[in-house]
RNA sequence: GGAGGGGUUGGGGAGCGGUCAAACCCAACAGACUGUAAAUCUGUCGCCUCGUGCUUCGAAGGUUCGAAUCCUUCCCCCUCCA
C-alpha cells in the first residue's frame, strides 16, 4: 500500500474537508483495505464532469488498494433528501431505479474500475428492517441535534414546515454506514451534516466512526457560479469530443488551475511545474490543451483526445472548417427558400428575426464569404456550407419536394 | 380568520392612460482585438411574409379614440396580525 504521506497526500488532495486526518491515518496504517462509501440518489444519472470530482476521490481510494462501495439509494430515493423545498420525490418503480443505476454504471466506470467496484443498494437493508428495528434505529438520534443541521435550523426558525420523514433521510444515510461497516464516506460539502450523522451512528452501534471527506463543487465554465445543468454552465460526460475540447479551452486561465486539481489525474508535482511554465512565458493555452486532452481521453480514448486538439487547432487556429459537418437537408415547397428560413429550419438560429439580426451584424457565412443580404435565396438543388457565427456550422442541401 | 404588498420580454427590475416591443443591470449572442482565456470596445437581444407588419406585460372580461398602466372576476405568490 506504500508510504502512508503519499497516500494522505492524493487523499486529501482538491478536498473541502477531512474529519478527521488523525483517524485517516490510523485507519490507513493497519495497512488493511478500507471500505469507502459513496452514495447516489437513483434519479438524474446524467452526469457533468463537476459530479465526477467525488468519483475521481474515489477512483483515488481505488488506486491505493481500497474498497470503493458505490451505493445507490433506491430507499433514500422514497424520501428524498430535503433540501429547504418540502415536496415529496414520487416514488420510483424498480424499473427506473434499475434502469438509472445502469446509466450510472455506464457513465461511472470510464472513471472507476468496474472489477474493483462494489455496487450496492441501501434498501438490501433497509427494506430487511422491521418496523420496531427502524422505530429503534431512530431513538439513536435526538431532533434537538437534528435541528442542527443548516436548513433545518433556517427552516425551523423561520416556521416553515419540516415534515417528520425528512428527519429519516440522514437517519437512514447514517445507517447505510453502519451496515457497510464503511471507514471513509465521501460527498459534496452539502452533505457534511449527513456524513457526520453516520460517524454518529456508527459510535452508536459500537464500531469506528468513518472518516468523513467533502468534495467540494466545481466551478462552471463561466469560472464562478456552481456547474449545473440548469444553469448551462457544464460539460456532460456524453458530450461528443470535440465539444468537450472546446469548452475545456474555453475555461479562464485562473479556473484551469481548479480544473487541473480537482479533475485531472496528473500529479500535483507536475501541474505545479506547468504553473511555474506558465509564469516563465509559456502559452496558458497549449497547458489548457494537456487539460482538454486528457479529460477528452478519460470520457472518450486517447485518439479522441488527439484528434480534437487537431480539430481544435484546424478550425480554430487556422480557421479551416471541421471535418464533420453536419448535413441538414431541407425540403421545400417552391424553387427556393428565403436565407433566413433556411438558417431557422437548420437550426443555427433561434428564428428567423434572429436570421436577420445575424445578418446585419456580419455572422453569416456562405461557403465561406460572409454575407450580409437577407434577400438571398437558396435554390432547390443547392447545397451550400452555412456559418452563423465561429461555432454553428452546417452544410445545407435544398430539395424541392415532389 | 383579519390587514396589506405583488405577479412586466432568460434572471433582476423600471414603467402606472398615448411619445411602449416596453428604461436600466446581469446573463446570452454577434462583430473587433485575441490564445474560441480574461479584460476591453461596438452592436444585438418577442415573432413573421422584415413592413408606416403582427402578437405580448398572471388569466378572462370591461371602460376608453387609445391600456402594461383604470374597473370587475378568477388564479398564483409574499409580508404582518390572530
Amino acid at each position: 500500500m506504500g508510504n502512508i504521506q503519499e497516500a494522505m497526500d492524493l487523499i486529501c488532495r482538491g478536498t473541502d474537508e477531512v474529519i478527521n486526518t488523525e483517524l485517516l491515518e490510523k485507519k490507513l496504517k493497519r495497512g488493511k483495505p478500507l471500505i469507502v462509501k459513496a452514495g447516489f440518489d437513483p434519479t438524474a444519472p446524467d452526469l457533468h464532469v463537476g459530479h465526477t470530482v467525488l468519483i475521481n476521490k474515489m477512483r483515488h481510494f481505488q488506486e491505493l488498494g481500497h474498497t470503493v462501495v458505490f451505493l445507490i439509494g433506491d430507499f433514500t430515493g422514497f424520501i428524498g433528501d430535503p433540501t429547504g423545498k418540502n415536496v415529496t420525490r414520487p416514488p420510483l418503480t424498480e424499473a427506473e431505479i434499475q434502469e438509472n443505476a445502469k446509466t450510472y454504471k455506464e457513465q461511472v466506470f470510464k472513471i472507476l474500475d468496474k472489477d474493483k467496484t462494489v455496487v450496492d443498494y441501501n434498501s438490501r437493508w433497509m427494506k430487511a428492517m422491521s418496523t420496531i428495528e427502524f422505530v429503534q434505529l431512530t431513538g439513536r438520534y435526538t431532533v434537538a441535534r437534528m435541528l442542527e443541521r443548516d436548513d433545518f435550523k433556517k427552516r425551523y426558525a423561520n416556521e416553515q414546515s419540516i415534515s417528520i420523514h425528512e428527519f429519516l433521510y440522514p437517519i437512514v444515510q447514517g445507517y447505510d454506514s453502519v451496515a457497510l461497516k464503511a471507514d471513509v464516506e465521501l460527498g459534496g460539502t452539502d452533505q457534511k451534516f449527513n456524513l457526520l450523522v453516520g460517524r454518529h451512528m456508527q459510535e452508536q452501534y459500537e464500531q469506528e466512526p468513518q472518516v468523513v471527506i467533502t468534495m467540494p463543487l466545481l466551478e462552471g465554465l463561466d469560472g464562478v457560479k456552481k456547474m449545473s445543468k440548469s444553469l448551462g454552465n457544464y460539460i456532460g460526460i456524453d458530450e461528443p469530443a470535440n465539444e468537450i475540447f472546446g469548452k475545456v479551452m474555453s475555461i479562464s486561465d485562473e479556473i484551469m488551475w481548479r480544473y487541473f486539481e480537482l479533475l485531472s489525474f496528473r500529479p500535483m508535482d507536475e501541474i505545479e511545474t506547468f504553473k511555474k511554465e506558465m509564469a516563465e512565458g509559456k502559452n496558458p493555452r497549449d497547458i489548457k490543451f494537456l487539460l482538454a486532452k486528457e479529460i477528452v481521453a478519460r470520457f472518450h480514448n486517447e485518439q479522441a483526445g488527439e484528434d480534437a486538439q487537431q480539430a481544435f487547432v484546424q478550425r480554430f487556429q487556422k480557421g479551416a472548417l471541421p471535418d464533420d459537418i453536419p448535413e441538414v437537408v431541407l425540403t421545400v415547397e417552391d424553387d427556393s427558400i428565403p436565407i433566413a428560413n433556411a438558417l431557422k429550419d437548420a437550426g443555427l438560429v433561434s428564428s428567423t428575426s434572429d436570421a436577420y439580426r445575424m445578418l446585419k451584424q456580419g455572422a453569416v457565412k456562405i461557403d465561406g464569404e460572409k454575407v450580409s443580404d437577407k434577400g438571398i435565396t437558396f435554390a432547390a438543388g443547392s447545397s451550400q456550407v452555412v456559418q452563423v457565427g465561429k461555432r454553428r456550422v452546417a452544410k445545407i442541401t435544398v430539395v424541392k419536394n415532389s
